[in-house]
DNA sequence: TGTACATCAGTGAACGCGCGTTCACTGATGTAC
DNA sequence: TGTACATCAGTGAACGCGCGTTCACTGATGTAC
């Protein structure tokens, strides 16, 4: 039954990305197929090309809209919140979270995609979206650093930033021993600590 | 000419052991096939199997050797050190270099394999040793820390650990960009700040 | 508004290719006398 | 020490399989009258 209405076709290039969004990070760019990709979707993998021109350019929209979740995300926690100093803290509590290390699929891209994008060559699409995406995170927790300094503010995130992606990509990958929730709580205790401090 | 003398084994395994070791590093394990190892290690990929009884236990052994490479690197940039405070100085200027966010092949295996590993499932071998090898390292770090208690000294050692593996890992996906050269440097300047201070 | 037809989103077989693993074979190494 | 032979490390063809991508086809959608 092909053909499809216009409606549909957007519906179903958005079920791809969403789709993609999340295999991605589960598994990386090389361990799922396209026709996993488009059955995730709902679809057989022959329509593919349809969409899009290729796995690389596909695997750039994914990584870019993983970012935008994980953004909105953060937006979300930070609702409600009396300061700013609440605020990161709400965005930090939620991000060295154990269930996080778990559910990779709706994590933050930062810390599942590093070495995937790593791999790429530097000219493949991909990787402007991941330092895009970057950017995006980075500027929202400089928008919450406390100092009057710009320059202060930013070298803030940047390190917050690490420590987050460091931790949660550590722990993964050390899942199941007692280092793994060891290095989420120093994570959290020092970056929570200096907020309070 | 087949059939190779006990010695000339040895050496061949090896070979494969630190040919793997390196390409792990750079292309993740799905990324390089058991063919482009041997050929790495100078041999043909039927011989493979009479060394390892799969990919899996190779990549296992990979990793332990990759992890047993970055310690002694870091034993020897710890040599001739003043104190505790210049070798740990030593290693983390040594670790958060700019030439090691573009020779992952050489660089520490922390950084290189998070996802790959966290990617594994929690019973297979790789898992055990990327945990042995962290342990190994953060053991280190541990030791140079100045505090006489020994789960401040733990936890600093974590939290040094989560933030080199941040730093180096994000710069590797950011190559290219200002932000790469800005997180290597926030690191270093967080890291190193913390122990002058 | 109804009808006739062109469009084109999605299907599934097929393509060439590279993967992990197996295996019959080879001939230098190692050993038994 | 020299010789005859068994061993077995390494070779390369072959296996079944899944990959990214292409393409002829289908039939509901969208359009022109």
């Amino acid at each position: 039954m092909p053909r499809v209405s216009k409606e549909q076709t957007d519906l179903n290039r958005t079920a791809i990305e969403q789709a993609s969004s999340k295999l991605f990070r589960e598994k990386g760019f090389n361990g799922v197929s396209v026709a996993d990709l488009m059955a995730a979707a709902g679809l057989t993998h022959g329509g593919f090309y349809g969409h899009f021109s290729s796995k690389d350019e596909l695997a750039a929209v994914a990584c870019a809209t993983a970012f935008s979740e994980a953004s909105e995300r953060w937006q979300k926690r930070m609702q409600g919140k009396a300061d700013e100093q609440q605020a990161l803290h709400a965005i930090i509590d939620g991000y060295l979270s154990s269930q996080k290390v778990r559910d990779v699929g709706n994590g933050c891209p930062g810390a599942a995609l590093t070495t995937d994008v790593a791999r790429e060559p530097l000219d493949k699409p991909v990787r402007a979206a991941y330092m895009a995406g970057t950017e995006e995170l980075v500027e929202i927790l400089t928008a919450l650093s406390p100092s009057p300094d710009p320059a202060v503010r930013r070298k803030t995130a940047l390190a917050q930033w690490s420590m987050m992606v460091g931790a949660m990509a550590l722990a993964r990958a050390t899942e199941g021993y007692p280092i793994a929730n060891e290095l989420l709580a120093v994570a959290r205790e020092q970056l929570l600590g200096d907020i309070t401090a």
